[in-house]
DNA sequence: CGCCAGGCCGTGT
DNA sequence: ACACGGCATGGC
């Protein structure tokens, strides 16, 4: 036997169920995403791309302030003006491009109808929005999630601390696609028992704790002091990191 | 003043 | 397939 509790261990999937309980307890309802209309949810998920929120909050601000928080908005825009209201965040030439091949698809293939965008099923919609300059799974999952909606899960650079220093699974290939949907997959799993009308909440609520803990704890060094989840670690996982 | 943030992409092996 | 830098900017 590889440990003395192997018995009593749960999966990983059961632990990560148990995890969000412990989150959820501790941090309360999160109401995610923070923003008003599904258009800034996306605006916002290209922002914050290796980008802390509070910068994005600025570029938001701006835009606001431009009235460019909306389809007709950013395609008034010339790009030029687009990179300076975001400048904030950073990354301004990608992901001021980016935003406008969004919109760029929402007016080709989707007749300029963001209500149409969030018609198409999940699936096909994932892959169209994976073909996007600028729009990795990540985006893609929380456009779909938190923009419109979907019951699709997503995984981050937290959850995947969380879950390599939990040793949920194997120290795994790092940061490339496989990992990610590794992540993803193991979130569907920890939620498979709970009712189908329940994963889009689910799902939603477990990647805002994830950010919650993430941003007090889980940084590139862990701070475990405090953390909810450390009683899990300590029950379970070899050692704290 | 360095390290880093709610990733993604191109290039090299 | 997978590792590795670069990308821009501002907070702490």
């Amino acid at each position: 036997m590889s440990s003395a509790n192997n018995k009593t261990r749960p999966t990983p999937a059961r632990r990560l169920r148990t995890m969000h309980e412990t989150l959820a307890q501790a941090y309360g309802p999160q109401h995610w995403w923070p923003a008003k209309t599904p258009f800034e949810v996306i605006l916002g998920a290209y922002l914050t791309q290796n980008t802390a929120w509070k910068a994005v909050e600025r570029s938001l601000a701006n835009l606001k302030n431009a009235g460019a928080v909306t389809l007709e908005g950013i395609r008034a825009l010339p790009v030029e003006k687009l990179q300076e209201l975001i400048r904030p965040s950073g990354f301004v030439t990608r992901k001021a491009q980016a935003v406008k091949a969004f919109v760029a698809l929402v007016d080709e293939e989707f007749r300029g109808s963001l209500a149409r965008v969030a018609a198409t099923p999940a699936g096909p919609l994932r892959t169209r929005l994976l073909g996007l300059p600028g729009v990795g799974p990540e985006t893609a999952d929380a456009i779909l999630l938190y923009a419109f909606g979907k019951a699709v899960p997503m995984a981050d650079e937290y959850l995947r601390r969380i879950v390599e220093r939990h040793r949920l699974i194997s120290p795994a290939p790092n940061h490339n696609r496989k990992g990610y949907e590794a992540l993803t997959s193991l979130t569907r799993d920890a939620f498979a028992a709970d009712s189908p009308n329940r994963h889009a909440d689910l799902y939603n609520e477990f990647h805002a704790l994830v950010v919650a803990v993430g941003k007090a704890h889980c940084g590139r060094t862990a701070k475990c002091g405090g953390c909810p989840l450390a009683g899990d670690l300590q029950r379970y996982g070899p050692k704290v990191l």
